[in-house]
DNA sequence: AAGGGCCCCTGAAAGC
DNA sequence: TGCTTTCAGGGGCCCT
């Protein structure tokens, strides 16, 4: 579950460890991970390319790569063939961990677990002897080649999902009058508006209801019945959260750990999230779970009152 | 536009 | 103890 902290300290700690470097070998071990081309073609094609920078976008990764000058190898059919290929030293490949993706920088001889030795999809190596592994025991993660078929479904819809993601909300990304505005045209309740990508970028099931406590905002609030003072506490309760949980290098909860595969520490800063039955810390009532919009949602009952629209289900008098 | 439901996938936790 | 079932979850996709 690596949200923006998650993937942001993931970025900062491979950043300096591997732009720079050439990739000298890829070892694609289940093809199913790189979507826009096939398994040796990718290989071929990123193999002797530079990393010229290692970049985050909400929860996606971007590796920027740069080709070198390189004559094409002369193709079995003929030199025509070489225009149906995929696009001659060009690519970029951007990572969606997803659920439990990890990307590990590490020695090439790294024993990283039977678990995780299981399930690395994907090894790249660097020309400093370090290797760069993707690891997903999840298997829900992918590495989008945007050097690959242009045709691809899933590919297009990658880069279309990137190209339309929201702001950021944080750090400069979104103020808050232009976050109220935002609010104000929409109908849809506050969680599941929030943990819309398109929408803002980066927030994910436990940093939207930490937010939203800290907000004193019930889950299920439209977000056009916001108040100008709540979308300024709800606005200012994202940048704390966001901030405070980049400071502590993320949130480890199952599987999350940075590029060093060391594990983030805001795991205990957590008032809400997880904790159903125990005390709030703020008015001492039990957290609830409930779900909404399918995801386990937790909350206090007291500090994020559901004040609009009569709860129709069961008002038992 | 909004919302519900299913799917992908497997380790961990709960249930028996 | 050990086997079986349930659950978690980001986001695509389909349907209403």
């Amino acid at each position: 579950m690596p949200e923006l902290p998650e993937v942001e300290t993931i970025r900062r700690t491979l950043a300096p460890r591997v732009v720079g470097r050439t990739i000298t070998g890829v070892r694609v071990l289940s093809p199913k991970f790189v979507v826009g081309t096939g398994p040796e073609e990718f290989a071929e094609a990123v193999t002797g390319a530079r990393i010229k920078g290692l970049d985050r976008r909400g929860k996606f990764l971007i590796m920027h790569l740069e080709y070198p000058k390189r004559a094409r190898a002369s193709s079995p059919c003929g030199g025509e063939e070489a225009r149906d290929g995929p696009a001659p030293g060009g690519g970029d490949i951007i990572v969606h961990l997803k659920m439990a993706g990890q990307l590990l920088w590490c020695a090439p001889r790294a024993d990283l677990g039977p678990t995780r030795r299981r399930h690395t999809h994907v090894v790249f190596s660097l020309d400093d002897g370090h290797e760069l592994r993707y690891v997903d025991t999840r298997h829900f993660g992918r590495l989008y080649f945007t050097g690959g078929d242009v045709a691809d479904r899933a590919l297009r819809r990658a880069l279309q999902t990137l190209a339309r993601l929201g702001p950021e909300p944080c750090q400069g990304g979104l103020d808050w009058p232009t976050f109220r505005e935002m609010l104000a045209s929409r109908k849809a309740r506050i969680k599941p508006l929030l943990l819309d990508q398109s929408f803002v970028s980066g927030l994910g099931n436990i940093y939207t209801d930490e937010c939203l406590f800290r907000a004193g905002i019930h889950p299920l609030r439209r977000a056009s019945s916001l108040s100008e003072a709540e979308a300024r506490v709800l606005h200012r309760a994202m940048c704390e959260v966001i901030r405070e949980a980049i400071e502590l290098r993320g949130t480890s909860v199952r599987d999350y750990v940075d590029g060093e595969g060391r594990e983030g520490s805001y795991a205990g800063r957590l008032r809400v999230y997880g904790r159903a039955g125990e005390a709030c810390p703020r008015c001492g009532t039990e957290i609830a779970r409930t779900v909404v919009g399918g995801r386990g949602t937790y909350f206090c009952p007291r500090c994020q009152r559901l004040g609009e629209e009569p709860a129709r289900s069961r008002t038992n008098v």
